[in-house]
DNA sequence: ATTCGTGATGTAATCGATTACAATAATTTT
DNA sequence: AAAATTATTGTAATCGATTACATCACGAAT
């Protein structure tokens, strides 16, 4: 790979006056240019990220941090922010942390190394305390999951509302005996949707009872069918049950089947994040919807808005439930 | 951020000794060592990859081309190379690259600006003549996919046997009537995919018919439907499937269920990629299994190995017919 | 006491770009 | 035609690290 002095002396011409070429200043005759567009031309050269982010401490990439690359949820989300940062020039990289931090800290120092622009965190397992840490001195935005307490800009929904409203679907539609599939309560989307499951179920009289809550620490499908499996166990069965993930309710519509149940006439089932499968399992899945591919690009123009220094502001986006089979008697 | 400097200066020392204490050479008094650590410590330095790469000509970041984040294929590979990766002292970048070539162009570039260390392409739909191009300078690996008439070391399976032997299966239950869904015949593995089918299909005897093989640019569950719903319309109705994804095959699963017929009772269903889903669809689904998790550790071992100018051999590994539900009548 | 050897540290070039400032060439003004 | 002005181009410092080579200090050998 040739380098900016070969380009130079091929042309005839400094270093300054191929790198004026390169980024386009008025001031290089036509003559000149010529010249140097040849020699690049003939050398095969392209510019040295390398050399050329060390000057100018800017990389025009993003990182994305995703917990899991597994989960079909991120999937649109960071449809919206690719194309959002390509239009504006930047490109973004993806980084799988696994809620592991040693790798969280190797993509947090691309960003203090000048690597990386900036950061959009969707892992709802961050070190908080690190990302405000480095939020203080480097653009980063939050999607989805965040930090109440932090100062950090995100875009998310109102997790509660979405809950409240999937569980008084269910309420109306006569269940009195509704579960709830949830993920580990050190996630504040987990904490929130619980807060909409019982704000639903005190509304309507309903007692909350412990042995209907199941909690798991992964979204996996057989996570979701465990947790179904413990609550068939329980001595009076849920007739519906609301399920924090997609993933989750369709491991569960499975387990349902394997019990020989049907859904929804024996137990009616509700899911969140409207993924694609969700749309492939019979009965189809009733869930809540989402805007993902809005959020990623809310999320990529908030963090180039960052990185150009401009104020930005949280947003919460609608959501909406999506009635399927599922809970369709 | 401070840089070498501001910590060599705080220390009393040269940024030569700053630099060797970073990088463990023996030669530092334990004295100045630990001075050197303090003021480290003080100033919360951490190296910076860019002039280190700029000097060093190394990132241990290694580059993984996928076409598409959506499709759950990649997700074990990826597993997969990323845990390798990190025994080895790389990390790896994510590019989704959309099939894209003028995103391709850009991480094409990251290897040659030395932003990463070398490349693991899965996009069936590369620039084969780029890559092959690049692959004479740079260190680069094909996953799954690859070119049979270039020079790049590739991991994959023996995609024909791994088909032939699907469709054998399907023969063997006593079906003479079998469709094919493939994908796209610019790609390698659908053009073995299909060979293995007729190869099947000749050694019983059995004519090839045009009707029954459907053609789909993408692999989204809808296709499956899509190409289901045309196969279902045919004269002769197919009383067997076989679907070179997963994805097609649960979509054509729900397109047979719409139209009131049974798997496996009234028609058969084959997919191929065992992705986690596969296991959740009613009926279950039979597949063909690739070893992803190992076929990914490979990949980056094959990778690692070239970065450090050794040779290595491209590797064929071996697969699995899981036979499940979705067959067994 | 002088010389030598060894180990620890410092000096300065280097990687590949950008850019302020200097220098030169071209043009206009008088 | 000489001076003044302006348009191009070149020189060299800079970003933040690494490392060959130079230097220095100190103890051992003579």
């Amino acid at each position: 790979m040739a380098n900016i002095q070969e380009v130079a002396q091929k042309a005839g011409v400094s270093v300054a006056t191929v790198s004026r070429v390169l980024n386009q200043h008025p001031t290089v005759t036509a003559k000149t240019r010529l010249k140097v567009e040849t020699a690049i031309e003939e050398l095969n050269y392209e510019p040295s990220m390398l050399g050329r982010n060390l000057r100018n401490s800017e990389s025009r990439l993003l990182l994305v941090l995703i917990p899991s690359i597994s989960n079909p949820f991120y999937t649109e989300i960071i449809n919206g922010i690719e194309d959002t940062a390509i239009t504006n020039g930047y490109n973004i990289l993806l980084c799988d942390t696994d809620s592991n931090p040693q790798r969280e800290h190797i993509y947090f120092n691309m960003v203090k190394n000048k690597l990386a622009d900036g950061i959009i965190s969707m892992d709802p397992a961050v070190d908080m305390e690190k990302l405000n840490g480095l939020a203080m001195q480097y653009p980063i935005i939050q999607c989805s999951e965040y930090d109440e307490k932090g100062t950090i800009p995100y875009v998310t929904i109102d997790n509660q509302l979405a809950a409240y409203r999937a569980v008084k679907h269910l309420i109306k539609l006569g269940h009195k005996k509704i579960a709830l599939i949830n993920s580990d309560e050190r996630f504040l989307y987990a904490r929130e949707r619980r807060a909409g499951y019982e704000q639903a179920l005190r509304e309507f009289n309903l007692p909350i009872q412990e042995k209907w809550i199941y909690h798991t620490n992964h979204l996996e499908f057989e996570f979701g069918q465990q947790a179904m499996r413990k609550l068939l166990q329980t001595d009076e069965k849920p007739t519906a049950v609301f399920s924090v993930s997609d993933t989750l309710a369709i491991g569960a519509l499975k387990e349902i089947n394997a019990h020989e149940l049907n859904v929804p006439e024996d137990i009616a089932l509700v899911g969140f994040d409207k993924i694609s499968f969700s749309n492939m399992t019979n009965p189809t899945l009733t869930t809540v919807s989402q805007p993902m591919y809005k959020m990623g690009c809310t999320a990529a123009d908030m963090l180039i808005k960052k990185i150009h220094n401009k104020d930005v502001e949280s947003v919460i986006l609608d959501h909406e439930l999506v009635i399927r089979e599922s809970t369709m008697g």
